[in-house]
DNA sequence: GAAACTATCATGACCACACGTCGTT
DNA sequence: CTAACGACGTGTGGTCATGATAGTT
């Protein structure tokens, strides 16, 4: 009772969640759940319906898209939430975002519309337009028998999705192999551009190692748009891994493997560990902890000017020996709990919060309690319990 | 432009003690 | 096998010290 009433920090994305595995399913096969919702078809469409739809012809894959709700599965994301990593539509963003103060704070951007092919090219088109995937991952290649304005705009948008880390291509551009050049590789923010997440994702890393030399883009257009590849980067992680290998040419491929190869020597070199997916902090981790962030998570203090904060967080060590499938299950987790962390802190046991609030201080310290202030305070905790009805709290 | 200084912000440490966990009897 | 007991570790919040950054001179 009493634990109840102070675990109010539990997210709503999870009470949402934990109704079923998924809310609506394809419009089209009925079978698999939806992944994004059409707005010129009004459909909602799974991943491989969506990428077989919409990658038919050059005015499909126009079709501005927008993922689907991560909480509730049921309406079209309107909001990214950069703290929850989380695309939510109006209404769940409203319920998860006022549930406390520290929710409301949250950074939340509208969601951008997506076109062009999300699963790489239609394979119709790959063997003619090979140079505009490799330079956009989407259809980029100008068009000459449409609107020229348009196809810059889309080219631009599409360079964009690439662009991982705007830095990286900044500085990067003549920089013809990345694993001639491990330093340039970790000190342009490669590995960990801007926001350290706790939860080092590699696909994001791997992804996006594969266009460095194939193509340089405006720069300018890079900070805007760069939010709007994170979205699509965080919701086809591994899906989209595999994605690009069937849609970059094998240079890609190979400067993949090179920066891969590159991340294991730089890692092994500055005493990175990163063990199997997961990140310790060499805390104990109960099932129990699985919403508490350690609130060293919740903000996050930029590194030095001038400097990569490569090493701010605990020592990692990354291991490249995964097995495809190992990879790709760990890949999973790392997303599964992505999805689920929670950057509120939760209060575990309530009755010890109650007693904290309670207890003596001496400039913020918790002091010794005199006899007297105990027997004040025994009467009260047992008045409490009276009154209320408050005692027994609940194990978790 | 560089250096010095101030203001602001973020973060970790500290404290006592009730409670949870685990091993032993 | 179960219950009781003890030892030990954990978690809790307000304040302060410290370091980093931004802004000003």
């Amino acid at each position: 009772m009493l634990e109840q009433d102070f675990l109010t920090t539990t997210s709503a994305t999870a009470t949402v969640r934990s109704a079923g595995t998924w809310a609506r399913t394809c419009d089209t096969c009925r079978s698999a759940p939806c992944a994004v919702f059409c707005r010129a078809d009004s459909a909602y469409l799974c991943a491989a319906c969506d990428a077989r739809i919409h990658a038919a012809n050059r005015v499909a894959s126009r079709h501005e898209r927008v993922w689907v709700c991560e909480a509730c599965e049921r309406a079209p994301a309107a909001f990214l939430c950069k703290a929850d990593a989380a695309s939510l539509c109006s209404t769940c963003d409203a319920d998860i975002h006022s549930a406390n103060p520290l929710a409301s704070r949250h950074q939340r951007v509208p969601i951008l519309p997506i076109s062009g092919y999300l699963y790489g090219p239609p394979a119709t088109l790959l063997g003619a337009e090979d140079e505009g995937f490799v330079r956009g991952g989407c259809e980029v290649e100008e068009e000459e028998d449409e609107g020229v304005d348009h196809d810059m705009e889309d080219e631009n948008e599409a360079a964009s999705w690439l662009l991982l880390n705007p830095l990286k291509n900044n500085n990067n551009n003549s920089n013809n192999n990345i694993s001639n050049d491990h330093n340039q590789v970790a000190n342009n923010g490669y590995l960990f551009s801007g926001e350290v997440d706790e939860y080092l994702d590699l696909v994001d890393c791997n992804s996006c190692g594969g266009d460095e030399n194939t193509f340089t883009t405006n720069n300018t257009h890079h900070h805007d748009e760069y939010s709007q590849q994170q979205q699509q980067q965080d919701h086809y992680g591994v899906p989209q891994k595999s994605y690009v290998g069937d849609s970059v040419v094998p240079v890609q491929q190979q400067q993949v493997q090179n920066f891969q190869l590159g991340l294991e020597f730089e890692s092994s070199k500055a005493g990175f560990s990163y063990n199997g997916g997961s990140i310790s902090q060499s805390v104990s981790v109960s099932s129990m902890d699985v919403g508490v962030v350690p609130e060293s998570t919740m903000t996050y203090s930029r590194p030095p000017k001038g400097t990569i904060d490569l090493f701010s967080g605990p020592s990692i060590q990354m291991s490249s020996h995964f097995s495809p499938m190992d990879r790709e299950a760990r890949v999973l987790r790392y997303r599964e709990k992505k999805k689920t962390r929670k950057f509120e802190k939760t209060i575990r046991y309530a009755s010890r919060k109650a007693y904290a609030e309670t207890r003596p201080r001496i400039k913020g310290r918790f002091a010794k309690r005199t006899d007297v202030e105990a027997e004040v305070d025994q009467m009260f905790s047992t008045s409490l319990i009276t009154e209320v009805g408050y005692g027994i709290v609940p194990s978790f």
